[in-house]
DNA sequence: CAAAATCAAGTTGCGCGCAACTTAATTATT
DNA sequence: AATAATTAAGTTGCGCGCAACTTGATTTTG
């Protein structure tokens, strides 16, 4: 490849990556918005209902860590959903620097809607189960490889 | 795989492609940082260096259709272009509607400068050559996908 | 040719994502 | 115990990305 055709745009996994999220993202918005959800609200809620989290709270710090998110995304992006009255948000007695965030009823019950979701969007992709897999493999390898630089 | 796992944040290609897009792009913004752009910007510089573009001018319009952007974020993302003095936005005097994108000079020999970024972003990638090649078309492939449906 | 439809670019408003900063609480150091 | 360092969350400001809309130009059509 010549050093010119480098600075091509059809030549660069990143412009790929760019414009698969965006695309990922517009068939998620009309799915999630019933639901009254952005996609990284979504993500907030996946991790929240994950952990059956209407008992066990999460804190900020945790919730920031599982999505590589900083506060300065986190806080109003939780407050919009405690607006919503999906989850609360209440200062840790134990260590006041903390927020502990916690589902409510309202937020609980919205994991059955969202239910049919990941299967929707399986099959918007167009590949099989071990396709799937193999590419999550690839762009985990990916994803630590360029942590850890 | 349960009914319940396919809520699980672990098994979503979409929250991969969605935390590579953020880590590629927090390898990208200091190296761009260097020659005051952002990725966006970056990637509208690709299209026009690519035309070599001092010469022939390329539209708003087909400037969207490479990146897949629209004039919502395209028209304020080039007036800070301009006011950068790396180009120059031009009403068309065939057809009045349409706006001309041409490289300044300055917008042109900043080329130089970029030329080393696509090496060393591959760099950090830790791929081979044809592992990036065999990952781009699996993309490409999963793009065309997506767009279609 | 005049009215209607289409089109290109721009504007407004909103929710990220993040850098840089502030505030308040906790922990470590001397 | 007093001071310094660290930590968690929040705020501010900026640049996207996009939906929804406006404006003005061009094309279509009846």
């Amino acid at each position: 490849m010549s050093n010119n055709d480098n600075l091509k745009l059809e030549n660069q996994l990143c412009f790929r990556l760019y414009s698969l999220t965006k695309l990922m993202n517009r068939h998620y918005s009309p799915v999630l918005k019933k639901l009254g959800l952005t996609y990284s609200q979504y993500l907030v809620m996946l991790v929240l209902w994950e952990n059956n989290n209407t008992l066990a709270a999460i804190s900020v710090k945790q919730l920031g860590e599982k999505l590589d998110l900083d506060s300065g995304t986190l806080s109003p992006l939780l407050k919009r959903l405690e607006k919503q009255a999906l989850l609360s948000r209440v200062r840790n007695s134990e260590d006041e620097r903390s927020v502990e965030i916690k589902l409510t009823e309202a937020g609980c019950q919205l994991k059955s809607q969202a239910q049919d979701i990941p299967a929707q969007m399986f099959s918007v992709t167009g590949m099989s189960v071990d396709e799937l897999h193999g590419l999550n493999n690839q762009l985990d390898t990916l994803l630590s490889t360029m942590n850890t630089k």
